[in-house]
DNA sequence: ATTATCCTTAATTTCGAGATTTTGGTATAT
DNA sequence: ATATACCAAAATCTCGAAATTAAGGATAAT
């Protein structure tokens, strides 16, 4: 594989998990060194990254991580609930059998994961295969939309919702709440019942548009 | 400015207005000689076209103008009619005078040109300007919505739903049904009336989510 | 006749240096 | 004191060539 996706790859976990200060400068030159490539390649893969909104770039001024603030958490927040319930409604509909194997696949390996980090003292281990875990049911919610655009979208909303939120939090106070709201979508979806499920997805996220989960 | 800002809006109108074969490869070296500058900086400015789906890009496979499907048309018209709908009523809750002024403005030029083009043989030479009217409009609409991620999302969708579109119907047949459209999308949204703002959107859309304007 | 492998050609990716533009500080004028 | 103009330093952008990788065709083997 070629060295860009790699630094490609590296950079965006940097990015999600919040490995950089918001608003910190990219200069393409000081990761060229820890990277052991040209500028140009770093530049790329830079460029790549601003594509799904991860990074901020602007003509003659180079790229910066993202500014962090309540009313983009809020608009974030928003577009996910808007794309996420659609998508869902639409994987009730197209997805059949196979979709909900995968939904409940998904959400078995995400509630194991919550329950392990609910007993737990310091969980920060786990936040990486959390994270997954539970990027892993969101997607696997509008998977069977039939809508690649609808797909990608969201996965660039999610992507950035994720970057705005990942350093608040760190100590899982909300991890018990949590395991009951994606119990609830689950069993909303495996119903069929598209108001409720609409609901569930609501009352899961609605905690990040009041502003209050960005407080640290 | 910057020559790769020439370079990126040239190929977008280009590609917007599917200058370029649906599918065809758009190799770097080529580009270069006609532009006269380095493959390199085409290079980049075909990965900012990437960001807005505008350009396929594929590891170690260079770039290429996206297929046009029935399939992509529908989820784009799809994906359109549920942005521009939240963004609209948004807009109707958010806006005020002040958008008020700017959407019936908007709608006056757009109106205008319509006119026109509906009295014309051939109507060929304004094919342009009603293409920025008609994209102004509907970004006025949601222009007051108060979500710049919204905002940027929906014109990513918006251009790649002209793209799968401007080589059909050239002869603007559609025009009589569109003046009437317009008017009926600016009456419900100064009225303020919500469900009905949105059912008019729809109305205006439908007509892409059948396949039919792909024929040719 | 079909499949696999090698080789040639063409395209993409990477590089480091030079050209251009911005940034921040200093001096001058109002 | 504020504003403007200028200059040096630092960063970004552009370039053309070299290195890497894919694509297509010919040869050999099954």
């Amino acid at each position: 594989m070629s060295q860009e996706v790699d630094l490609y790859q590296e950079l965006k976990k940097r990015l999600i998990s919040n490995a950089f200060e918001h608003g910190a400068k990219l200069r393409a030159e000081l990761l060229r060194e820890e990277f052991g490539c040209a500028a140009s390649t770093v530049r790329e893969a830079l460029f790549r990254l601003s594509a799904i909104g991860l990074v901020h770039f602007q003509e003659q001024r180079g790229f910066r991580v993202p500014n962090r603030s309540v009313k983009k958490l809020i608009e974030l927040t928003h577009l996910r609930v808007l794309l996420e319930s659609e998508g869902t409604i639409m994987s009730i509909r197209n997805g059949g059998v196979a979709w909900e194997a995968r939904l409940t696949a998904a959400h078995h390996k995400l509630s194991h994961i919550e329950k392990r980090i609910h007993d737990m003292d310091d969980p920060s281990d786990l936040v990486d295969i959390w994270f997954n875990s539970e990027n892993e049911f969101h997607q696997t919610l509008i998977s069977a939309c039939g809508s690649e655009i609808l797909y990608q979208t969201h996965g660039r909303i999610y992507a950035q919702f994720r970057q705005q939120l990942m350093v608040a939090d760190r100590k899982f106070n909300f991890i018990s709440e949590n395991i009951q709201h994606h119990a609830e979508i689950l069993d909303a979806a495996l119903s069929g019942n598209e108001s409720l499920t609409r609901a569930k997805i609501y009352d899961h996220l609605e905690r990040h548009m009041t502003g209050k989960t960005l407080d640290c």
